[in-house]
Formats: C-alpha cells, structure tokens, sequence
DNA sequence: TATGAATGAGAGTTCATTCAT
DNA sequence: TATGAATGAACTCTCATTCAT
C-alpha cells in the first residue's frame, strides 16, 4: 500500500473503484472499502457523505476522462480514415489502463442506463462544439461521398465501441470457448488495436 | 398478467428475471421478486431454497437456451461466409427476444467472470464433439488458405460478439452521443444484423 | 408483562410509549423499545416502517383520543359554569391516567410546535362543528353579557390548560420546593380537580 | 453575529441555549452548535469537556438566574395580595425575555425530573433562609387567618407556575385551537401578567 | 402449497469525542 | 487557542431466511 504518498481522500477512492468494480454498487460493503484504503469507515462518509455519491463522483470523474480523450483525438480527425484509425486506439488505450473503471462502467450501463447518458448529455451541452451535431453531418457527408459504406450512425457507433470497450469484460467467455487462458499484455493490446482499426476499416470504408 | 395460466414456480422465475436484469444479484430484493410475482415471499425459498440458487438456475437456463441455438447454427456452417452470417443472427435474434437475459449476462460476466466461464466449459465438456478444438482450427485452417485476414481465433470471437451482444446495452450510450432516442423494433433488429454481417465480412474475409 | 393477551403491534405501542414519554423522540432507542415489547428489533419496521411514523402514530392516536374527550364534553355544556367545571376533569383525568403520554406531547409540543398544531387544525377542520368559532364566539358572548371577567379567549385558555395539563409534569419543581415527595394518587387527582375548577370559576367569573 | 464582542466561550453557550431548546439534549447536535457559534467542534469539547457539562452549566446558570429574581421579590413580600402579584410577573417576565431556556427547562424536567429537583434543592440548601420552610408556613397561616381558600401548598404552587411558565410552550395549540396566530410582543406580556394575577387573586383570595 | 409473523446478521450512517499539528 | 482529520461505538433500518400455522 502507499498510505504515505496518498491522502485518505485518494486512498478511498482507489479502494471504492476496485469495490465497485468487483461487487458493483449494490454489492460493494463500504467496510470493505475502507479496510482497502487502511482508514476508519466513517471517513468514507467524512469525504464523501454517501456510499452513493461516492460512486457518482468515481463515475462522472471516469467519464471526464475518458471523454476529454476522445475529444482530443476526435478534435484533430477529419476523414474516416483518421477516425477509424483513432478512437479504437483511445478507448482501448484508456480501458486497459483503467480495466476496473469499464466494469463499473458496464455496470452502471445496465443498471441505471439514464444515469450515464445524462452525465454524457451534460457534458456535451457544456462543451463549445456540438458532436452530436458533427458526428451526424460527419457520417452523412461521407456516405454520400461514397468513403463508407454505412449511412446510418447509430451503427457506426456500435461497430466502432463494442468490439473496444468491450473486449475487456467479454475475455472470460472467449477463455471458456477456447479454453485457454488469456493474458493482456501489452501485446495483446496492441494486437487487439490493429485487429479492431483493421475490422472497422476494411468493414466500413469503401 | 397471466397468473392463472403460470405456474407459481414459472412466475417466480420470470419476476426473478425481471429483477435481477434492472439490479444485479446484489441489488435484487427478494420481495420485489414476489411481489412481481404475486406470491409470498417464502415461496421463493420453498421453490428455489435460495436467492443464490434462484440466480443460478437463471443463469444455467439462460446459457444453455444460446449455447443450444449457437451449435445448431456452427453444426451445419463450415465456410467462414456462413459463419460471420450465422454468428451476428444468432446472437442478436437471441438476446432482442431476451434482453433482460442479456443484462443479467452481463452483470454476471462483470462480477464473478469465472461463474459462466465454469457453466460454458461443463457445457463443452459434455457435448460430443470438442467446439474449442474444432473453432481453433477452423480459423487457422482458413488463415492459412487465406480465405481470412485475421489469424488470431481470439480476436476473431472478440470481432464477432461485441458487436452482436453488447448492442442492446450499449444503446443508451449511443443515445446520449446523439441526442436522440432509438427504438429497437424490428426494423433496427434487422439492420443491426445486416450491419455487423457486412462489418465482419468485408472486415474479416479476404 | 402481557405477552401473552397483547399482539406484538400493541406490545411495541405500549413499549415506545414509556421510551418516548422517557427520552422524547431523539433519546429513545428502538433496540430498548424492542427489548421492553419483548421482541425482535425489526418488528418495530416491519409494523411501523420508521422510528418516526411509531411516533407519529402515538402522537396522532393520543390526541385523537384527548380531543374526543374534550369534544363530548364541549358539546353539552353551554354555559361557563359547566364548562369550567368540566374542562379541567376532563383532562386532568384523562392525562392522569395517560402520565406517559402527557410527557410525550409536552415534547412534542416544545420540539416542533407546528406538528401538534397541524394535527388539532387537521382534526377540527374534519369535525362537522366548528370549534375554533364556536369558543371565540361563546367567549365574547359571555364577557359582554358580564358572565364572565376575561375578554380574551386567548388568556382564557391559557388560564385553564396549563393549571389541568402541566400538573404532572411541573410536579418535581414542586417537591424540590417544598421539599417533599407528592403521591399522584386518586386523593390527589381530586383535589387537583377541585382546586383547578374553584381557581377558574372563581377567577374568571363574575 | 457579535462575533467580535463574545468570546468563543460565551458564543458557543449562545448556541448551545438555541440547539438544546430546539431540540433537547438528545436531539442537539454539537456539529450544528459549532456552527451556530463559528468555531470549530472541537473547541466545544476543549472549553466544556463533554456536551452533558455543556447542557449542565446551562441548565444550572438558567435556575440560578430565575431563583435569584425569585428570591428578590419573595424576600419582599409578606402578604398573600403582593405574593400573587409578584410571582406571575417575575416568571412571565424572565421566561419571555428567555424562551429559548424555558423549553430547555422543560425538556429537562420531562426528561430526567430529578435533575432539576436536585438543583433546586442544592441552591436552597446553601440558601441562608430556608425557603420551603417559611412558604408551607406562610401558607398555613394564610389559610387559618381566612385570607386565602387553598389550603394544600402544593396547588397553591401549581395554580401559580403554570398558568406564568407554560404560557409560551402551549401556545401553539392554542393558536390551533382558535385558528389564528399569536404574537408574543410587549402588550401580549402585559395582559398575560395581568390576567394570570387577576386570575390568582381573584381564585386564591378570599 | 401458501401465508404473515418473526429473526439475526449486517448494512450504511451518525456523532460525541480525541488526536496531531 | 484553534483546526481538520480521525475514531469507535452506537444507531436506524434492511433483508435473506425461517417458523408456525
């Protein structure tokens, strides 16, 4: 542990992120939580005020990161190509550093489906451009352009993310199905980058 | 609701479902589960001894239900071109008839990944033929004819599921990036399926 | 103790009472409330949802029961002899046997005033009679006639109340003043009676 | 806020008065008694070691005060007339300009009636006169001389304090009772001294 | 098969109090 | 004197599970 180096506050929360992703909200014990981060249960309350907002606060504090990336990557992105090439590699990049965050994430996904998008919604309306907006005229624009060959944008979106973001969670059923283990290493990751950037390339460019 | 027609035990389980779909294992309450149903709580326990046991025959049931439809579809495909065509419809059809089983897969998949790893190999291991063998070599079969541009088994699967699975979930997401809401009605069915088999041919075969 | 004759609801009644008229609201405990009902802990919730609601319910029940008694005895007296005679029997009586009670509204009543307040106005506007005119009224009607000596139906009330309601409670000041323990006996709850009653005719009729 | 002018010591007495009063003891919080004084919660702890000292030293410097202005005016008074004239208006007077501790006296003497007694009985133990004596005397006397119709010191007591203590605490029901709001400015405290001492005189003298 | 009542363990949360600085 | 952080005990309340009928 690095009680020394980090605040209670910091400890706590690194404690909660492992918790939640294991047990996901409902099944986190904030005693474990706070055995996890060495300090007395009631700091959790003293920092945080509630188990609840605690997990608010680790799932927006995910969701500004993982969006400010995107945004990066997105903001200097003009042809399909570019794109295709890139927001695999960010969410991958991203989720295989912070595989705990993804669980928590999936889990808030599909138990509280609203809660996410409106912390994405908010943080759109916050933001000077307008993606919603981009990404429609972007995908429609290219498709009457003939560069792809998907008109529709709501299918670019789940042919893009899934097979990124959900690499992570659906490995144990690939390890079942081929019955080996699988390691992700830094191989791995960068095998499933070209594998995903190549998948969605040649699957949508004309 | 067709309480005559169920039977208590049968009503049980689809309340069950319902439940452990929008909360997970932890968050599900049992008395939700027998209000749903219109039973007293204890018949839960009367039937199923545990909330764990009710969880499990739930999980068990489920897998079994797509692992069956899935061999049926592998059983007679044995080009590449009618497994990436096969696969997607599987997957989709199953899970837009099941969604509340798709959630609760999911939450299972993140909480305790070993649990339907463990159900997935039994499974394997009493059927007849060996699918872990035979998938394996399928692909390097075709990858070494070159019918196939990706020669990992590994990232095949991780190519083909997510976008076939992880739709439904994921859908809020895409919702929120948007801004508008998405009907999964029939026609989405369809187009989804024609997207990812058109993803995963042109992304995958040579 | 009554196990056997009382239900368990009219056990945790009984038992709140002593711990609330003790502690007042924020000084009971439930786990004492539970031990002296002689039953678990969280019969207390499942019969009454909230240490609040049981509260609640006494309070409301109390004053249900003291305002019917007033009431009978409002409705047949018309003039202030009789009504000066009975207002403090009834409840001089009625809070000597509810000494419990007595202390739980006085509690109550110094806590959030609005509360007690809320459920008498609750009460009286249900009541097909009008008693907040009809007393107003009766009292200006008898000081013009030079029945009686206080104009005010304010003063009026609070000359007689507290003389019949706080007895119980004042008491300790008493002893310590006098320097002797006072027995609420039957002798005593006469006397009080007869000193009340000669104190308001006498001081407030003409 | 007189921040500036009161020590820290006497500020956290002005909020403790206003906490215990709002809520008793058990209901007090001294979270919000720090707050209401601008300090931090330790120093509570720091100047008065514990919170029950705290409500102590407030309950026993509130009984000194009231006895001390009792002790003026009774010292003065020989005659049953004076007597009745003063004790009102000391009560009323001192518990108008300090509500705040007439409900604490309340709470207390609901809560544990031997506390207050206690008190009571130590300061006329150290008193040089002794108080208890001479007023069952003077009362006796009175009542063999013909001057006044209550013969039991005890309700001659009880028919003086409450209708002067209790006035500000009842309030509420009686404004319920009449359906109109009371104020408790100058004019009101007038006609309460006026109509109580009318009220004993008139209802205690012969 | 079915029910309402009961239970015990443990959850999140609060709070007076203390510690280190 | 003053503070923010820390603590432990206790509190209300919940919930899976069992009992009596």
């Amino acid at each position: 542990m690095n009680k020394k180096q980090d605040s209670a506050q910091q400890r706590i929360l690194k404690s909660a992120v492992k918790e939640f992703a294991k047990h996901g909200f409902w099944g986190a014990r904030s005693s474990r939580i706070a055995k996890g981060a060495g300090i007395n249960k009631a700091m959790i309350f003293y920092y945080f005020s509630s188990k609840e907002n605690l997990y608010r606060v680790i799932i927006e504090d995910t969701m500004k990161a993982v969006l400010e990336d995107v945004r990066k990557f997105i903001m200097k992105t003009d042809s399909p190509d570019k794109l295709f090439e890139a927001l695999p590699e960010v969410y991958i990049r991203f989720f295989s550093k912070n595989q705990l965050l993804a669980k928590i994430m999936i889990h808030d996904l599909v138990q509280n489906p609203d809660h996410i998008s409106a912390i994405i919604a908010k943080m759109f309306k916050q933001a000077s451009f307008k993606p919603q907006i981009i990404f429609k005229e972007m995908v429609r624009d290219w498709y009457e352009k003939g560069i792809i060959s998907e008109s529709d944008p709501v299918h670019v979106i789940l042919n893009i993310m899934p097979p990124s973001l959900f690499c992570f969670i659906g490995l144990p059923m690939v390890e079942a199905v081929l019955d080996r283990k699988i390691d992700i290493n830094d191989k791995f990751i960068e095998d499933r980058i070209k594998s995903v950037v190549n998948l969605i390339k040649r699957g949508m460019l004309k």
